[in-house]
RNA sequence: GGCCUCGUGCUGGAAUUGGUAGACAGUCUGGACUUAAAAUCCAGUGGGAUUUAUUCCCGUGGCGGUUCGAGUCCGCCCGAGGCUACCA
């Protein structure tokens, strides 16, 4: 029975030029797509380019160009280079986010999104670059300053597009636990992402007016030792008690801290009342208070929090123990019994907990509450090379979300990139437009989506490239989910959290079936290579070092250089290998088998020229040992050959690509080493389809001369009799310690094998005069003798 | 600080998931071939001891435990890497 298997390696970013990274990436996906056809399945197996993004538009100003040409011009040359490496790629589902046959059925997406309900426009403070004059995403800013200006970011209140995500974000939870197939790893970081607390909301009464004051925790049996409270300089409350200007000067002091993790505050002139005790607290506008996170209020209790401590001790604030502990270990913020406080005295933290929000839910001022560490997702960037956003403003400041029939917003192509900010701002014949349904004049939204918004359905769209639709639903049921996903660990939180959250989003407008984009990840390592550099500290290219007399010279000005630890190939340290060049000196099969020997490939490859060189050594030597004359084939070759396609199987179908490597070294070992040629015999047909995935030329060069066909058949069934090894050697152990190893066959009767192994000497030496208490046989794996 | 992952020869790494530790490769050493180098082929390469053998002992970061048996499971400790970081 054939079945679909979607096979897919993340699409790549169009910079210019292939690197290793890609090229272990692919050639990963390549081998199991391979294998995948040659069982008779359906293979999927696209590519395309993540082609919107802001490197384009920097290149566009550096070099005189246009975005959109240069993105071309590079997709053409990844193209090409990706053509010479020979991968089994679905050509023809080829896509580009950046051009309109794509981005244009997004812009339907982003409509279907608003009409759910799960693309709305709010306020919002975001990541302003002064310089740049636009938002950066969180991850763009690198210690507070923007990572391509390095000028210190801003805070702006400006109206952006936000995704929904929150609304999934007990789904995006919870649907981890059923991703068998995925790293653990990645599974943490979005559960940590998603950073759900339980915990409780309590009103706060404000005791000068009748406002109160929402507070989040996960330590409502601290409630007794609540000393304080603090909010975030942003709460609005700040806004109703102090004037701006005073404001102005608390958020410029907040500014002016040089380590931002010391703690400092504002008392504000207001209280409020313990909701438990007869008493006032005071209320403060402190630095450490998060506004992006619970109700960017908390209650300090500085007994059982690190930071309430440091803070009260700061601003000398009472400090009430609440849970037993020793005085020298305050704050103490674990697990005990509560003490000093009336209604919860001698209960365990989790009693209660439940004990006060039983209080609070009789009393009114507060409930149990489910917080998330997750935000919406803001999609709003202010480029110009990115997909349009579908929205117009009337001169009164409303706004409109367009139409699916008013699309596409198509990308104009002459801008003025050389200006502040985004080019689009400046474009006043494309923005400004007479609304057809109002014959208002509206300007037409300057946004345009951010990229990940870009890479998180392209899967969907791979299967239908051509659709005038975003994607035909019936194909998404039945080819979704994504077999095997091949990738960075980089992409461990965004990508695939927004990816997974599309799907969701896109099965609950749509009536799909499908709730996870990707059934298998595989997250592939990083490739290593030593670092040069001279002693004028200049990187140096690995092409350019040589050694000599056992002294590593640079080749043209003899320099000494000085080898430096293996790390991530990057272009700044100059460690790259250019695949083009390792193609051309080596070869396709070369460099497939070498991006798969030695480590595994979730693991860290670091790359040697003897390690290249030895890949291409099996490369030849498995040429050569085809043109051998044919000898006589015995049933233990058939077995070995047997076990050869059995194992490699099972590694190709785990991962274990390393260990195919070592299975095809393992198996010409054999054949060599016994001198047996097996020329164009029946098992050197089957030898050769399951080198294929790994090395497809030499595989279809050996199968064209020996066979006069490339293509050899069907992935050969393992004949499970001939993987039967009767033969064993049984290890024999005395207490439990390996003494010498028996040769006999599966089955065997114990009794008849204790009767022989007592008669060798080794044992003999042992049990001599020994009284035997216990014999355990494992059947046909162990028999250990234990005596006294 | 929190969470996660991982500690096996000179190096990358295997180990049927609790059953012969070090597969396979690289490196290095010696030998063959060669005018020479590369390639190729042969032998060796965890540590130690000795009577040099079809020998013995030790050995998977450390200490302890479970088990007939632990690289594998449990507890504590040490170390490395990754992610995240005032998340209330």
């Amino acid at each position: 029975m054939t079945s679909k298997k979607y096979i897919l390696e993340m699409f790549p970013y169009p910079s210019g030029n292939i690197h290793m990274g890609h090229v272990r990436n692919y050639v990963i996906g390549d081998i199991n797509a391979r294998y995948h056809k040659l069982k008779g399945d359906d293979v999927i197996h696209p590519m395309g380019w993540d082609a919107f993004g802001l490197p384009a538009e920097n290149a566009a100003i550096q070099f005189n160009t246009h975005p959109q040409d240069w993105t071309m011009k590079n997709i053409q040359n990844m193209k090409d280079q990706l053509q010479k490496l020979d991968l089994d790629l679905n050509w023809d589902r080829e896509l580009a986010t950046c051009n309109q046959d794509y981005y244009r059925y997004q812009q339907e997406l982003f409509i279907d999104f608003y009409n759910a309900d799960l693309a709305y426009k709010k306020d919002a403070l975001v990541n302003w670059d002064p310089v740049d004059q636009t938002v950066l995403a969180n991850e763009q800013v690198i210690d507070g300053k923007g990572w391509r200006t390095g000028a210190k970011v801003e805070k702006k209140n400006l109206s952006q597009w936000f995704f929904r995500i929150t609304n999934y974000a007990d789904e995006l939870l919870n649907d981890l636990d059923k991703l068998k197939l995925w790293p653990e790893k990645v599974k943490t970081m979005q559960r940590n992402w998603i950073g759900k607390s339980i915990g409780a909301e309590i009103k706060f009464k404000i005791h000068e007016n009748s406002d109160y004051l929402n507070i989040f925790t996960t330590r409502p049996d601290t409630i007794y030792g609540a000393t304080f409270i603090a909010v975030s300089i942003n709460h609005p409350i700040v806004k109703k008690s102090l004037d701006e200007k005073l404001i102005s000067k608390i958020k410029k002091e907040f500014g002016e801290i040089d380590n931002d993790k010391d703690k400092i505050g504002f008392q504000m002139p207001i209280h409020c009342d313990h909701p438990i005790i007869d008493k006032k607290i005071p209320v403060f506008i402190a630095n450490f208070v998060l506004d992006t996170y619970g109700e960017g209020a908390i209650f300090g209790c500085p007994a059982h929090d690190e930071r309430d401590y440091e803070f009260a001790k700061k601003y000398s604030l009472p400090i009430i123990k609440v849970i037993e502990c020793k005085d020298e270990s305050l704050p103490y913020n674990g697990d005990g019994v509560v003490i000093n406080s009336p209604l919860l005295d001698g209960l365990k933290k989790d009693n209660a907990i439940k004990e006060i929000i039983k209080i609070f839910k009789k009393d009114n001022i507060g409930k149990e509450k489910i917080n998330y560490k997750i935000r919406d997702w803001g999609v709003s960037r202010q480029r110009y090379w990115g997909c349009p956003i579908p929205a117009i403003y009337y001169e009164d400041g409303t706004y409109r979300v367009l139409d699916k029939e008013e699309l596409p917003v198509i990308l104009p192509y002459d801008v003025n990139l050389k200006g502040k900010g985004n080019a689009l701002l400046n474009m006043e014949d494309w923005r400004k437009i007479v609304c057809p349904k109002t014959n208002k004049v509206a300007y037409r939204e300057t946004d345009t989506l951010d990229t990940f918004v870009d890479s998180s359905w392209y899967y969907i769209r791979f299967l239908d490239n051509k659709l005038e639709k975003p994607f035909n639903a019936e194909k998404v049921n039945k080819l979704l989910p994504v077999d095997k996903y091949i990738g960075g660990i980089e992409h461990a939180i965004l990508h695939l959290l927004y990816s997974r959250f599309f799907m969701k989003a896109l099965r609950d407008i749509y009536d799909l079936k499908v709730d996870e984009p990707f059934k298998q990840l595989f997250t592939q390592g990083m490739i290593t290579h030593k670092t040069y550099r001279t002693e004028k500290n200049e990187w140096v290219m690995p092409k350019e070092v040589i050694s000599k007399d056992k002294k590593l010279l640079r080749i043209h000005t003899k320099e000494l250089i000085e080898e430096g630890p293996s790390e991530k190939m990057s272009k700044s340290k100059k460690n790259v290998i250019e695949p083009d060049e390792i193609l051309d000196s080596y070869g396709i099969d070369a460099t497939r088998i070498f991006m798969i020997s030695d480590s595994p490939p979730d693991r860290e490859l670091e790359w040697t020229d003897e390690g290249i060189q030895s890949s291409k050594n099996l490369v030849n030597r498995i040429e050569r040992y085809f043109l051998k004359e044919k000898t006589v084939i015995s049933t233990e070759t058939e077995k070995k050959v047997e076990k050869f396609i059995y194992d490699i199987e099972k590694n190709i179908l785990e991962f274990s690509l390393n260990k195919c490597v070592a299975d095809i070294y393992t198996l010409f070992n054999y054949l060599e080493k016994n001198q047996i040629y097996l020329y164009d015999s029946n098992l050197s047909k089957k030898i050769l389809i399951c080198l294929f995935p790994v090395l497809p030329r030499l595989s279809k060069k050996i199968s064209t001369s020996l066979f006069k066909s490339e293509k050899l058949g069907n992935w050969p069934e393992v004949n499970d009799e001939l993987l039967v090894e009767n033969k064993i050697n049984l290890p024999i152990q005395v207490q439990g310690k390996l003494v010498t190893t028996f040769e006999t066959v599966k089955g065997y009767e114990e009794k008849d094998v204790l009767k022989s192994i007592y008669q060798l000497d080794k044992i003999k030496n042992k049990i001599e005069n020994k009284k035997i208490l216990r014999i355990i046989n494992v059947q046909d794996k162990i028999i250990n003798i234990i005596i006294k």
